[in-house]
DNA sequence: GTATATTTTAATGTATACATTATTCAACGG
DNA sequence: CCGTTGAATAATGTATACATTAAAATATAC
């Protein structure tokens, strides 16, 4: 029973965890040999990992000056949706041509049922957390991998921005009224409806989103 | 004047090359060790190269089978191109909006008159290389650096690909009329027309090379 | 006092040695 | 002869030492 996880898979998710939590807050600068102390290893898994990160863009690589955790302007969050709200288009219309059964769409039906639950309870992180299952669930039926991978990479990069934002927007009735309608077309098999009801649906979080940005000022996060 | 430029860069363009070029082929195995001997360099860059070429799609790591080229099958083509269809398009309606002058789109245009010309000589490596330029400077023009960075990752790993297929598809006399009409509906600021015309464009470029690559038993590449 | 040249410093880039571990191959037992 | 166990092997994963180089600090000239 020793640890089998590699060192450099350990400093990749231990750094992640630590971008999205805000240790390590947008902006700020350390040394491989800082991080690689934090996380008591040598510099050589760190590196490995700051490598990994920098191409899915969550931090930059600054040679002499440290790695940089990227900020997230509202024009990054504006390019995110935006690569987003086609993609995942593409993975509603996919999916309902795919004609899943009932048994098939378990799963984003569940997901459904969380962002409800947890909207009654009005637990926002627990309504976030299901959200992102959701829209997860949804490319995964899309059937399209590199869509999938794409779409991680984009909310990995917004994640920080988006739970900032979470508790200034309004209740997100809306949003699960949205998610229902999508699911009921992909479950009828009618594909441009799930396509366009879908693109709607992303196109409005980001009007609100960047609204909300405005609005606060927020200029990074 | 010495060489300035990193190993670790160096590794990752020579190996990109080879990779493009059919040196390091596809479905090939090969042992980080072997890389570093044949680059002239320690394991140390090329280690890095590949991780970086990993997260780009062109490679796998397998712990002790060595780093694996990998092959491209029809699917892969399948959602590479449709990813490229949905960003481009964006891409597109985008350029239009934007309101660019003819000056701005001079280098779009451009691109268009080498694919004319490398036409008239028949020279098709000259197209594929103008046609690679349209679609670069279609993208940047699009305003999106993310959908830049993802239309340069997935036009990489269908490089290959494409190159094989380059001497078995018909004449791209159709191809270059398609350019045409999307640059036209760019420059009189027509965003839906310059959307689904490229759409269009990019989905019958798409069944033109799966059906090429189904009928000449293609399985991978 | 300011600008320039030079030294020093500190961080990254790289090589190398070593630790770890999956795979291979051989020995052994059935 | 086949399957299982265990040692040998070979590749990756990691630490560390060192080389390189940009930036900072100091000295020097004007």
């Amino acid at each position: 029973m020793t640890k089998s996880t590699p060192n450099s898979q350990r400093a990749l998710q231990e750094l992640r965890r630590r971008i999205f939590e805000g240790e390590l807050p947008a902006g700020s600068d350390h040394l491989e040999s800082e991080l690689a102390d934090q996380l008591g290893m040598s510099r050589t898994p760190v590196r490995e990992a700051v490598l990994m990160l920098e191409s899915q863009g969550l931090l930059a690589m600054r040679p002499r000056k440290g790695v940089r955790i990227l900020p997230v302007s509202p024009e990054d969050m504006s390019e995110i949706y935006d690569v987003l709200t086609e993609l995942e288009s593409l993975a509603a219309e996919r999916a309902a041509e795919a004609g899943y059964t009932h048994e098939e769409l378990h799963d984003l039906a569940k997901a459904i049922d969380k962002m409800d639950a947890a909207l009654d309870r009005s637990d926002l992180e627990a309504w976030a957390a299901a959200d992102d299952l959701f829209h997860a669930e949804l490319v995964r039926i899309g059937g399209n991998r590199r869509v999938v991978m794409i779409a991680a990479m984009m909310t990995d990069q917004v994640r920080r921005a988006r739970n900032t934002t979470l508790y200034m927007r309004p209740r997100p009735t809306k949003s699960n009224d949205d998610h229902r309608r999508v699911l009921d077309a992909i479950a009828h098999g009618d594909a441009q409806t799930a396509r366009s009801l879908h693109r709607l649906h992303r196109e409005e979080a980001k009007a609100m989103i960047i609204d909300l940005l405005h609005k606060h000022r927020l200029r990074f996060l």
